[in-house]
DNA sequence: ATATTTTTGTAGTGCGCATTACAAAATCCA
DNA sequence: TGGATTTTGTAATGCGCACTACAAAAATAT
């Protein structure tokens, strides 16, 4: 809708545009992290000063909050289709961790912007808002996994988490997409077979 | 031998003493990083002045390229029992995730000091000196998986990393040593089943 | 036109940081 | 005892940081 910027619009207009600074400042973020970016590398990036800055955003950690959120919503992976109906728990894995592989390799050696700015720094609030996303995440993959194995949620969660950790790590290291996808590959045929042989063991 | 300590001595005597400072700062340093810790947060800690610190220490990134040697050496995991003959691949692999999973659970939560250093932030130095001793790790895990199936050594060594980095990225978030033992287990018995499946492709 | 509202540019503010100048103190060597 | 050497404590130094005071500018509202 955008009600606001259209039909209202008092006062001086501003003259950056919003959009361009939000993906600006999400791969500056993305790539350099919290505390080794400046607002002074933000507002030389956006092509502002620092009280268009502070006007427009608030604060540089009200605006990573904004870009978090931006980036989950845009470059997020996919958390529902992997545990749908008709697919498998072992399958949904594969794909989830494949999908996860492929959007950290596309990502120029940034790796998920969640799992690193969850890992903290310096500033102990931008890390509380990363980690809140990075736990909505692990949730929503615990909810997935125990409609097809309850028992095992908690341990299939953390093998997955884990996995995605490497992964980003991995992609931070520099390995190369399909590197990365042999080791998704290689990881969730492990947990087959693992799901596998629980099966055999309780159903002889 | 510590000939100079005993021997010598010229001078004022240091009034602290050195290894209790480096265990301190080892600890301080593997659990908040390197950019979080400030030499003020060390002095205090060592219960030194300024002065006594750059005399004894350099500086700051000195001090943390001389404990990340010293956790390496008293913490760092045994990377040749593991692919020593007379042990296959799969159980070497098997081994060292489990030592590293144990290692990593008893740190209270700190994951390995190499790993997490190497992931950098704002000091790009002390991320170096880091990244340094994780290639190293890297090469000497390469060199043992090499001796054992050399075609496969580059994806096994991607694997057995970014498990790695996993495990210390769980342990920081704080599960406990037997789930990140089951992680170990699950991540190793998902490569033994890679491996047989590549020898059956090979030999049918 | 005038008042109102918001953004803009210039030029700072205070704070925490790693690091150091300096002189007194404590040891060894002659 | 006196000179050499090293460490110690007090007290700074300069720098980069997130953030802001202030007034001019650019738009709308009446």
């Amino acid at each position: 809708m955008r009600t606001t910027k259209i039909l209202k619009a008092r006062g001086r207009p501003r003259a950056f545009d919003m959009e361009d600074a939000l993906a600006k400042a999400q791969a500056l973020f993305r790539a350099r992290g919290y505390d080794a970016l400046s607002v002074a590398d933000l507002t030389e990036a956006i092509g502002i000063n620092p009280p268009s800055f502070y006007s427009a955003f608030g604060s540089k950690s009200a605006l990573y909050g904004q870009v978090l959120q931006r980036y989950a919503e845009l470059e997020g992976i996919d958390l529902e289709g992997p545990f749908a109906a008709g697919v498998s728990l072992a399958e949904g894995v594969r794909r989830l961790l494949r999908q996860a592989a492929t959007n950290y390799g596309a990502g120029n050696g940034t790796g998920c912007m969640v799992i690193e700015g969850a890992r903290g720094g310096v500033d102990a609030e931008a890390c509380r808002q990363a980690r809140r996303l990075l736990d909505q995440t692990h949730d929503m993959v615990h909810a997935g996994v125990s409609r097809h194995a309850p028992e095992q949620a908690e341990m299939v969660t953390d093998y997955v988490m884990a996995t995605l950790s490497g992964l980003s790590a991995s992609a931070r290291n520099g390995l190369s997409g399909e590197r990365l996808l042999r080791i998704a590959d290689i990881a969730s045929g492990q947990l087959a077979q693992e799901l596998a042989d629980e099966i055999e063991e309780k159903q002889p």
